[in-house]
DNA sequence: GTGAAAGCGCTAACAA
DNA sequence: TTGTTAGCGCTTTCAC
């Protein structure tokens, strides 16, 4: 049931059986085949816990998510699970819970267990303890998303995402543009909507246009706050011709909300997103879309890299490019 | 770092501070509380390595799902994770990677390797050499979602929660009711969507309903699948007064395609669909829901009580109910 | 209430 | 190419 049956069985040693298990060259072929062939007979599975042990490798990695049912956190872990699968690495799930989870708990109980070798922190922003906590552990660490104060991140710059949604929205002509945003209060890196929407704002100004307070929204960053938000807008009067959301799901409510109120789309109001978000391709949302699988291959990629020694590199901003579909038009003459 | 420096620090054996770590009764408070203050001093961080290889037990279960981005796996993989990190136990991914992911390394690669104490499997359906493997293995596991050959599970009986839907429909005055299922090919069990089916077709048929084949689609599961399946139907003649959609994504497709063919919902046709979907909720549709979090947790505490030796329990059926929104309507007069 | 010692199952020098 | 010998950091009898 161990590495030793095999030795006895074999009456190899057990670390002959211990190299060949792990196909080191400096065993003769025979013998690696052999070896193999009684583990299979034996139904031999190997310990983790004795080898990480020995090694002081666990051969995982821990993903932390401040929640986990977010389109760009599921997409994010997907990217960092198909690295780490073939890398062979495991995948220990970190959630926090949300803001109302016990984070402290948490972060000592479990993450620093050396049950992992590097951790992926998923667009998260950690308080001053906690970050001295993480570095403590001296474990490699990346966050996917949002910049994080002394913290390496791969994600776009959301400063130039919105910069490409507003060069758009203008190059068709609008110039009253409404942008709903806002938090999203269970988890998202507090930075990421703060840059999309000074983006948003810089860019509109830069182009000498006037943006009334009261069209800058808040949608919460989900499909019932964008629905929410985009029917008082519709229900006042005095309508933009444009509206650019800071995520696609916040897009889709918007899309409802103005079926709803009787405007077409693009015809009397122009819709856009952030995010790529499959169903935007269904509806034919216009978007600037984002990579957020890519994002969590690179993340995952940097970290098994460092965790075999490899110096820790910084990051180019990941790339985000316009979607162009049709819930965008050109603005319809008179208005 | 270790155990032992907090030994020599305190003056204590290995074996106290080890109890007194864990609280043991049989430690002098005083002792345990000053073992705790050495320890945070040191920032000490456990070894979970080390304590699963002495106990054997790793505080950690595996959750293997078929792909990860599908509503009903990330709500299922947010109970199990609730329910573990009430319980201290860590969460390991296994993500198989869609059909095309390579199963087998999967399975003997990791899964195996005593790295956890238990498996939750998310709708999986394994093939005799799998359960096999798994079997030997010796974990408790259990199976969220469709029933599984060999395997307990929780879930819903889904064979009822489409008798709900008929019931429903039936009772508005719908004689004429399609209904769009099909496969998810990225691995959902394969057994929940012919239960649907089969369910559907023997509650219509119970009441005498005809039900010709072109009323029964395929939407792959997905929104885009059902937006299609549900196009192509209304643009043959012979509209049903109603569809029955085997998910809540497939029937928001559904609504997308209505709207886009000018139909009026439930005016021209009532559309309901399965799972109780977020985005369900804010468009009005009425559905039969499920609560994939609380099977999640379910799972969970089934799997934590028999790593503590409890003996394996039989699950009943998970609820499901009907949530009566604004997209189904009684059939219209003259129709 | 505490300590000594023997592992848990593997890897990694160091020899041979 | 293979074997010997120590551990990795913790838990757990068994004594005291």
């Amino acid at each position: 049931m161990g590495i030793q049956e095999i030795a006895t069985v074999t009456g190899l040693s057990k670390s002959t059986v211990s190299r060949a298990l792990r196909g080191m060259s400096s065993v003769a072929d025979t013998t690696i085949d052999q070896v193999r062939r009684v583990a299979d007979e034996l139904g031999y599975v190997p310990s983790s816990a004795a080898a990480g042990l020995a090694t002081g490798r666990q051969r995982a990695v821990g993903v932390v998510v401040p929640v986990i049912d977010r389109w760009f956190y599921v997409k994010a872990l997907c990217g960092v699970d198909a690295e780490l699968r073939r890398a062979g690495y495991d995948l220990v799930l970190y959630n926090l819970g949300g803001p109302r989870g016990d984070r402290d708990r948490a972060f000592r109980r479990s993450m620093l267990r050396h049950r992992v070798d590097a951790l992926v922190l998923l667009s998260l922003v950690l308080d001053e303890t906690e970050r001295a906590e993480l570095e403590l552990s001296r474990h490699p660490m990346i966050v996917i998303g949002g910049p994080a104060p002394g913290l390496r991140n791969v994600g776009v710059d959301d400063v130039v995402v919105s910069g490409l949604a507003v060069d758009h929205l203008h190059g068709l002509g609008h110039r009253d543009i409404a942008y709903i945003g806002g938090q999203d209060e269970d988890g998202m890196n507090v930075a990421v909507p703060y840059l999309r929407r000074d983006g948003f704002v810089e860019a509109v100004q830069a182009r000498g246009l006037t943006l009334p307070d009261r069209w800058l929204l808040d949608g919460r960053f989900s499909f019932a706050g964008g629905a929410a938000a985009a029917s008082a807008l519709f229900a006042g009067g005095d309508l933009p011709t444009a509206v650019y959301c800071a995520s696609d799901e916040m897009a889709l409510g918007v899309l409802l909300a103005a079926q709803r109120a009787g405007l077409s789309v693009p015809g009397d109001v122009s819709v856009m997103g952030v995010d790529g978000h499959e169903y935007g391709a269904t509806v034919g949302l216009t978007t600037v879309a984002q990579d957020p699988v890519a994002q969590g291959r690179r993340a995952a990629q940097v970290m098994i890299a460092e965790i075999d020694g490899a110096a820790p590199v910084s990051l180019p901003p990941e790339p985000a490019h316009l979607v162009i579909r049709s819930t965008t038009g050109p603005v319809r003459a008179g208005r």
